[in-house]
RNA sequence: GGUCCGCUAGCUCAGUUGGAUAGAGCAACUGCCUUCUAAGCAGUAGGUCUCAGGUUCGAAUCCUGAGCGGAUCACCA
């Protein structure tokens, strides 16, 4: 609609101003709510060019747009702003129009470009955080609205199950889990425990003995023994130990964590794990029918995790199959001289042409880091799906640096979907107690935290919502809905790229900028389309002011998905959500519907409402949230 | 130290390509259920947009510098 003024003002522009014109002199902008007017054009560049005042350009652009355009009925200028007035019918015609389409506001699907998006990237070692939530909901929220947007999506998670981290919960299970009367060690099966749980309690006993033996190997060392210390970590401690000397308190501390991290790797059980690894990656059998068990437990407990999360995937990478990929291309681009190759055969690259730096690619014995599996599996994503136009990586924004380099590289060995890669970097989840961590136990736990909202959700519904009518049934999935709603919300409506504070009991609150409050108003549209029943919603319609601001913030949504998916901001739709309900609500607050007494009226209010109300609903999908019937 | 990111009301956050008097929610205070769901609505109060320069008709927004906070710069993932 903008671009249809501008063509006219372009069109004949140059005969009626007497000056070069071009698209850029009429930046156009919605009209301030406390100012009348539908569209608002600044009229400071005509203005500057005509070398007038900007009311009098103002003015002059005014008449030329009422005379020819038919649905600008009248004009006010105020400064330097042209605020222009649409006719009724105008408005008349764009909520028929928008009502006319059941998937307003939503691309043609599968229209454009088939899109990969990553999300979650669990390690099966431990059971999901608060941290994998944002990440989640996210990826899984952006994947939706690629789709909204018209493009073919595959959702995907890669799972890292393999690695030292793995061999630490084995070994430690295999070592310390309780022997049940058959004869069992502890298994989901036998003790009731969610498995992804199970084998994470067993990661943590794991670093609980590591650390007793921590403490010894620093014991014996500080008393000069080191009867059961290699030699080339004495030779490093003692190394340490003389650097400290006359240092600050922080140098020392610093060089303390160096020594610590010596003697970690002088205890027994590390090296046993290590071990573990190497039995692991030789393929013994006895190991990998552990790895292979334990792996089951987490998967069946993820599984569970992600049902009750609501998300899906479409494919699913494993790094125990991908993590040998990725060499080739390395020797393929040395060869190419992409990579350089160092003196003890390690490969890298040289970025610093770029502003980065140098960076490892493969190590000096052959093995793969990161980078290389990354390098690996982007390239075999595209052979698995071949009209795939790019990949987007939701992880988190301490991992910027690294998808730089992974993309410059790509870019080098010169895959050219390399550039329409995206790297979705979103914020760390802080709480109100700092940040969360593992050794000091402020991890919020998922499945627990997703309790809580549920429990919360209950309680509230139970004391205040109208669900006399449902069963039991029902009104559990309702508690689910809305305390998983409030949840999804909260952590969607900031802008994923910010670090954000999660207070656990603002994300249960249901008033203002929640997502209880948004699906409580589609819950009472829909109670006032119950009521009013199946009724032919034709013309002739009537509307004022109110109903207009309505239709106004409807036409928006369109380029709401579209900005919203080009920005990968699902907390864009949650703001325009936000925005609608609290518009219907004024509205509903001060306007009669179903008791209106003018009947034009009445069907228009409905109409309106009924459209609000499908926005809603199929805006909130987008986000994963399910908008309730009544509440 | 190099690079990157952030800083807006007491707190949590919006703020489009630079535009009119910088907005919401929470918390506080005042009203409104004898009309459609009060999980709501209307209102009051709360601001040196971290600071200092610059660009221009106009800057929270762009540029430069400073401050504070965070991340990253591993033969970790």
């Amino acid at each position: 609609m903008e671009k249809s003024l501008i063509q006219v003002l372009l069109d004949k522009g140059h005969d009626w101003l007497g000056i070069e014109v071009s698209e850029d002199m009429f930046p156009f902008q919605p009209t301030r709510k406390d100012v009348r007017g539908d569209l608002t054009l600044m009229v400071f560049p005509v203005a500057k060019a005509l070398k007038c005042s900007p009311v009098t350009a103002a003015n002059a652009l005014g008449e030329h747009l009422q005379r020819e355009v038919d649905f600008i009925e009248a004009f006010e200028v105020m400064q330097g702003f042209l605020n222009l007035i649409f006719s009724k019918d105008y408005w008349l015609s764009s909520l028929q129009a928008l009502a006319a389409q059941p998937n307003y506001g939503f691309a043609e699907p599968d229209s454009k470009a088939l899109v990969m998006v990553e999300y979650a990237s669990p390690n099966t070692n431990k059971p999901l955080h608060l941290g994998h939530l944002r990440n989640i909901f996210l990826g899984y929220a952006v994947a939706e609205l690629k789709k909204a947007h018209g493009h073919s999506v595959i959702k995907t998670q890669v799972i890292n199950d393999r690695g030292i981290h793995i061999c630490k919960s084995m070994l430690a299970w295999q070592r310390f889990s309780p022997i049940q009367a058959n004869g069992e060690r502890e298994t989901p099966a036998n003790s009731g425990m969610k498995g992804d749980k199970l084998v994470g309690k067993y990661y943590v006993e794991f670093e609980k003995h590591l650390q007793e033996e921590v403490k010894e190997v620093l014991m014996r060392w500080n008393q000069g023994d080191f009867s059961t210390t290699s030699a080339s970590a004495q030779q490093k401690y003692l190394a340490f130990s003389q650097a400290k000397e006359g240092k600050e308190e922080k140098a020392q501390a610093a060089i303390d964590d160096k020594i610590k991290e010596l003697a970690k790797s002088e205890t027994e059980i590390l090296r046993e794990a290590q071990e573990m690894l190497v039995r692991w990656e030789g393929r013994d059998p006895e190991t990998y029918l552990l790895w292979s068990t334990m792996n089951g437990w987490v998967y069946q407990g993820f599984d569970i995790t992600y049902q009750r999360m609501g998300v899906d995937f479409d494919a699913l990478y494993y790094e125990s199959d991908t993590f040998l990929l990725g060499k080739d291309q390395v020797m393929e681009g040395l060869a190419r001289g992409v990579f350089f190759q160092k003196p003890d055969a390690s490969i890298w690259i040289d970025l610093t042409a770029e502003g980065l730096d140098e960076k490892l690619v493969l190590r000096s014995d052959g093995t793969a880091v990161y980078m290389t599996q990354d390098i690996g599996t982007a390239i075999e994503r595209f052979k698995d799906y071949p009209s795939l136009s790019s990949i987007v990586y939701t992880v988190g924004n301490e991992q910027d640096y690294h998808f730089k380099v992974l993309f410059l590289i790509l870019q080098k060995l010169g895959y050219s979907w390399a550039q329409n890669c995206h790297h979705l970097s979103y914020g760390m989840v802080d709480l109100p107690t700092g940040k969360m961590k593992s050794r000091e136990g402020t991890v919020v736990d998922a499945d627990d935290l997703m309790q809580e909202v549920v429990d919360a959700a209950t309680a509230m519904t139970q004391e205040r919502g109208q669900i006399s009518e449902l069963n039991e049934q029902e009104r559990n999935a309702l508690y689910e809905i809305i305390g998983m709603g409030g949840l999804k919300y909260f952590l969607l409506k900031v802008d994923p790229k910010k670090r954000m504070l999660f207070n656990p009991e603002e994300s249960i609150d249901l008033n203002g900028n929640t997502g209880p409050f948004i699906q409580y108003t589609h819950a009472r549209i829909n109670s006032l389309l119950r009521k009013a029943g199946h009724q032919s919603l034709k013309h002739p319609w009537a509307i004022e002011a109110a109903e207009i601001n309505l239709i106004k913030a409807m036409c928006t949504f369109p380029e709401v998905i579209s900005e919203a998916a080009d920005q990968y901001s699902p907390a864009v739709l949650a703001n325009y959500l936000y925005e609608l309900t609290k518009a219907y609500n004024s509205f509903y607050q001060q306007c009669p519907i179903l008791n209106e007494t003018n009947p034009a009226l009445r069907e228009a209010r409905l109409v309106i409402s009924k459209q609000v109300a499908d926005i809603l609903r199929r805006g909130l999908l987008i986000l994963g949230i399910s908008a309730p019937e009544r509440m």
